[in-house]
DNA sequence: CCACAAAATGTTATCGTTAACGATGATGGG
DNA sequence: CCCATCATCGTTAACGATAACATTTTGTGG
């Protein structure tokens, strides 16, 4: 009780004035001043600037908090990303300023999985938590784990527009902003293919996990159209081979250290994240293979450490700021009203390659 | 005005129900339901679990908005960083635990400098918003730019309080959560000479930045206090020399290839910073000198990319998920009428070291 | 100089919740 | 059996801003 008292806040002072002490001042109604304030063409030039001046001179800030509850408008988007995924701040930071351009602010919630027991208890009780604070709409950042759907409709029944950022919701009618990670892996097959590698690899990743899925699909597609063209002009055995391998994380290393130690090695190597590339560093100084020269690697996303690597990783790189602008374009489209389709939209953006020291034409062996 | 219509929320329905809704379910007064749902021990262990079972039924969740307009609080904590600081992302992250362990949540606002005309006036904008939104507090990351402390003078006047991170705010009475960095170079010193290098150098970063000054006033007092020591015991010309180098990262490679060209070149180099650390490598490697064993290089802080680097980067590490931590439970020690002193209250972490390949016993050659 | 439209301002009610206080019924001791 | 006490619940008003509607003032043509 006492604490309580305590830990009050004092509303009335707080060194900035509110409407009705503005409009005593001026002796208008607190109206003219709230239309004054928000530039209504209602209210006469003279005492828009006499209002003005007024708030000015009182050090009056609107009451974001009020407004909310009078017009249903927060200002604020939640951005719900799992921990593992801060490493992206990029995105945030894309996020971040396009709100910010259009008034508004993002409210930040890590999620969790809520222990062994209820892995996606945690997740439930942040979209709560956001809803709760009456957010104007979620960014959310699927990870590798499921996501159970029947949380975000909750959110649709509220009516809070929700956009996926990176990987897409299946199965919900969510929007989405992310990679055309089809055309990446087709761009990394392209730029090996015109270096002259003729037997590639690439390291696929988890197979359930859906942008390495299309990222290994573009790639393989690139080198089916590449035998089909070759094959007619040059008839024959010119043919590029491509091993597939899949593998997660963990077994990296020992998968691409098998992979580097065979006669018919590959020349070049796609692993479908910069993380998985690095492994490949691994593998590759262990067997003394320069990489670069004996064999070239490349990568996918372009982490801040890609360039960092010695040699530098060639990679093929995506905008996560950008990424994260189009999400929070898709968000302000629903929240204002301009975008009332049911059907999701969905904007991918293509990502580009970046050419390093990783990469360059094989050394024939 | 129709743009306006379409973009207004139905507040009503939104799926959920609100207390009023609850009350006439169950017949009795929203009071009540208030009470119910807050765990007032003035309501009746039977009625409560009626208006519990109904909240869940209906799914009521509590207006926050609502809730922040009568009590004052909004469970709301802006944190305000530049975003070139965005790359620690683990201070957001521990800022953002203690925040929702506590039931709040963190606001972003990233601050850009204005452009070259008014390089503060952005700080001045993130500022308002935040108070526009009526946050419970403020976590302020400041940034080597100085800092015009009269902006902060508004957020002390409206009583909203504000901690410092990363580095203290001089001339304010802003809490602070950091770390101790004169420990840290002494650590770094320490760590160097019981390796057995006797000739050191350290790589200080720009002079105005107080916690790299104050890493370095850590590092000269451990060594002067080592050849104190050292000159008691063995009466002489063991002293160590430790040379002292100012420069901006722009000028590192340059400076630190001068430093490591001399014949009496230093055998182990401390930079006050991990990126600093990355440029000597760069200079090493130029002159064809093996980190970690014709010279050991030792950073500070303990970037991601630390461990990535060749030969991985031994640095003095800064725990910043604690530190976020730290400031949260500063600031909610303000917000929650915890701490009411006038004085600023201030906690320094002491960081810890971790050796890896770039620095061992000196090679002497 | 008046009628009448247009511009400028004022009034009222309200959003969902809660603090403060008031009311009711039950309990129990004298 | 009555009144004090307590547990439980209800009523009222308000927080600050605004939409909707009402009202006053100004300007304009006849």
């Amino acid at each position: 009780m006492k604490l309580n008292t305590l830990a009050k806040r004092d509303r009335s002072g707080r060194g900035g004035a509110n409407l009705r002490q503005i409009a005593t001042e001026l002796g208008v109604s607190m109206m003219t001043v709230s239309r004054g304030l928000r530039g209504s063409p209602e209210v006469s030039a003279v005492t828009r600037e006499r209002i003005l001046a007024a708030a000015e001179r009182l050090k009056y800030r609107p009451n974001r908090v009020v407004s909310a509850f009078k017009t249903g408008r927060t200002g604020l988007v939640g951005v719900m990303v799992r921990p593992s995924k801060l490493y992206r701040c990029d995105l945030i930071e894309g996020i971040h300023d396009t709100l910010v351009a259009a008034g508004s602010l993002p409210v930040m919630h890590f999620s969790r999985t809520g222990g062994e027991a209820a892995p996606d208890a945690a997740e439930l009780g942040c979209l709560h938590r956001l809803l709760d604070q009456r957010v104007d709409g979620i960014v959310f950042w699927p990870s590798d784990e499921t996501v159970p759907n029947h949380y975000l409709e909750e959110v649709w029944k509220r009516g809070v527009p929700l956009v996926a950022v990176d990987r897409p919701l299946p199965h919900t009618r969510a929007d989405f902003s992310g990679t055309d990670d089809v055309a990446g892996g087709r761009i990394a097959a392209e730029h090996l293919l015109s270096l002259g590698h003729r037997r590639l690899a690439i390291l696929c990743g988890e197979p359930w996990v859906s942008t390495y899925a299309d990222r290994r699909q573009g790639f393989v597609e690139a080198v089916t159209a590449h035998n089909a063209t070759a094959a007619c002009e040059k008839a024959g055995d010119d043919a590029v081979v491509c091993e597939q391998i899949e593998c997660r994380n963990e077994a990296a290393i020992d998968e691409s250290r098998e992979l580097l130690s065979g006669r018919e090695r590959p020349t070049a190597v796609f692993a479908v994240s910069d993380v998985l590339a690095a492994h490949v560093y691994e593998a590759a100084a262990a067997l003394t293979l320069s990489v670069g020269v004996d064999v070239s690697v490349l990568g996918y996303a372009d982490i801040p450490e890609a360039g960092l690597l010695r040699p530098s990783l060639s990679t093929v790189r995506q905008d996560f700021q950008e990424i994260g602008r189009n999400a929070a374009r898709l968000l302000l489209d629903r929240i204002e009203g301009r975008n009332t389709a049911d059907r999701a939209r969905s904007i991918r953006i293509t990502p580009t390659l970046v050419a390093r020291q990783s990469t360059s034409a094989p050394n024939h062996h």
